[in-house]
DNA sequence: ATGGCCAATTTTATTGGA
């Protein structure tokens, strides 16, 4: 089956590219971030069109994620489900043949030592226990943007880069705290040293000059990570008329 | 010289993104 994530930048701006996207390569489970956008007025008419389940959670203006299924969907979960009283909507999830598939929108994190990197970290702590919790229960990938890059790997420029939100070792060793509930990079999995940048800086020609990130992951259980075939970037989507600044990632399992 | 872009709302400025 073929998986993909995305972070859109508003589904308003990128309704007709994600409908293009599913007749061209007929994704069997899509998770979207950055929906930018209420659940009352999602456009969703065209992506049901085209045989999708469709599971938002949004809000005004900013965050949102959904879950699109050509199988039906069933337990669709939001959010972190811990009781602490959060608006922002960055995590659902529902179960497709008995695995668990969330699309995850973790905080920027702004700048280190400003309250929204304090709320990033919290945030990564929240998500691990969630994590814990699923990864109990059965098979699960989490699609989404990660928004760190886990090793200088996965920076176009380590040395420009260093210490800046996003690549800290503070938030790193928050993913690597995250992973060992039981979840494994795909793409490490699968090619330990491929470098794959999935976004890149609207400004000074980010993409043209690859100056990108790898912040957008798939991270999976050891099952299904024994079953994995592929992880691609579909650089093609950045290009063209009004991209997202995030590439889509495509797992094939 | 350290910015340049983009989307959405608070819209002709501001906020947030990464």
């Amino acid at each position: 089956m073929k998986v993909v994530s995305w972070n859109i930048n508003g589904i308003k701006a990128r309704h007709d590219r994600l409908l293009a996207l599913l007749d061209r390569g007929a994704p069997d489970v899509v998770c979207l971030q950055e929906l930018k956008s209420e659940d009352a007025t999602f456009p969703g008419d065209g992506i049901r069109a085209r045989g999708y389940e469709l599971h938002t959670y949004g809000q005004k203006a900013y965050n949102g994620v959904a879950l699109l299924s050509r199988v039906p969907v069933s337990d669709v979960r939001r959010g972190l489900e811990d009781g602490v009283d959060d608006p922002q909507a960055r995590l659902i999830s529902g179960i497709v043949d008995g695995v668990r598939f969330a699309s995850l929108y973790a905080p920027n994190g702004e700048r280190v030592g400003s309250d929204k990197f304090a709320y990033k970290l919290r945030f990564y702590e929240r998500l691990t226990s969630w994590a814990r919790a699923r990864v109990a229960d059965g098979p699960l990938v989490v699609g989404g943007d990660y928004n760190i890059a886990p090793s200088d790997l996965d920076v176009h420029d380590p040395f420009a880069w260093a210490g800046a939100a996003l690549c800290t070792d503070e938030e790193r060793a928050a993913f690597t705290t995250l992973a060992k509930v039981g979840l494994h990079d795909a793409l490490r999995a699968l090619e330990p040293s491929r470098v794959a940048f999935t976004w890149w800086d609207y400004r000074m020609l980010g993409f043209q000059k690859n100056r990108g990130l790898r912040i957008d992951h798939f991270l999976v259980t050891a099952d299904v990570r024994a079953r994995l075939v592929s992880f691609e970037v579909d650089r093609a989507e950045r290009k063209g008329q009004q991209p997202s600044d995030h590439a889509p990632i495509v797992l094939t399992i």
